[in-house]
DNA sequence: CTAAAGTGGACTTGTACGGTCGTATATTAT
DNA sequence: ATAATATACGACCGTACAAGTCCACTTTAG
């Protein structure tokens, strides 16, 4: 019915596989892609996009890797799919678009109620924090 | 972050449509199509899924169309959702396949904390009722 | 009989996602 | 210094799927 992205899914996994070490320990990309068979590259680019969003810290050369770059209670799933999804969209069109840029704008009678949908969706990813997926 | 295909929006606009309509009435596709400015074609399957799956009555021939087949207050946003999907999926691909074709099923960690937020979702689209939205 | 409606299969097309490759850059061990 | 090991990042590919289109068929009111 709906579903998160690869993407998505492995940032989920590989920040949570991270989050369970001691803290400041460090963990190669290649770690995680071998302890869940998930491609490397892949998982790069969302370390990589982890990293920019500042949800955690790289450490380049050699003896590198990630760690996180703050407590796991104070990272909201929602925070961890913003990060990686990067534009974020709304369940209909019209909502994340522009009124202008919506065909059916003057007609469009499901948004003002999906709102409230959308609202509850929010609020299940934004609730749930890191310190509870571990 | 997470998205509705068209075929459900056109479906819950039309619904709505068809609902807003005194008891009884019977509503062309067409004139769906041409109020809200979607493509004919593709309104029509998604009718005829709603059909199918009971929540609309349709009526062949001249002077046919569509009516509700039951009281609005009865139907859950969530059913006209699985009505036109068809596949209801879940929010990672490990829990809607079986276990055996999940390549990491044995070492994926974030199943059952997002069973949590899917629960969460599903009651976000069920608790809300076609009567809601008119 | 015919026009207006739904039914339904086949098809095209665009694009976003998952995945791959290659190269550059940084850091550490020796 | 230099080799080894890691991240950084852009370019590319292939496929699946969503969205949309086309067309032939059936049903029924008038």
């Amino acid at each position: 019915m709906i579903r998160l992205s690869k993407k998505v899914e492995y940032g989920l996994i590989a920040i949570r596989h991270i989050a369970t070490k001691p803290a400041g320990e460090i963990v190669t990309a290649k770690e995680i892609a071998d302890t869940y068979g998930i491609p490397y590259e892949l998982l790069s680019k969302v370390l990589q996009k982890l990293t920019k969003s500042g949800l955690i810290s790289s450490h380049q050369g050699m003896r590198g890797g990630y760690a996180l770059a703050r407590p796991p209670v104070e990272i909201p799933v929602s925070v961890i799919i913003n990060a990686i999804e990067g534009t974020r969209q709304a369940i209909v069109q019209c909502m994340s678009e522009g009124p202008q840029t919506c065909t059916v704008f003057t007609v469009c009678t499901i948004k003002s109620p999906l709102t409230k949908v959308q609202a509850n969706i929010e609020r299940a990813f934004s609730t749930m924090t890191l310190s509870e997926i571990v």
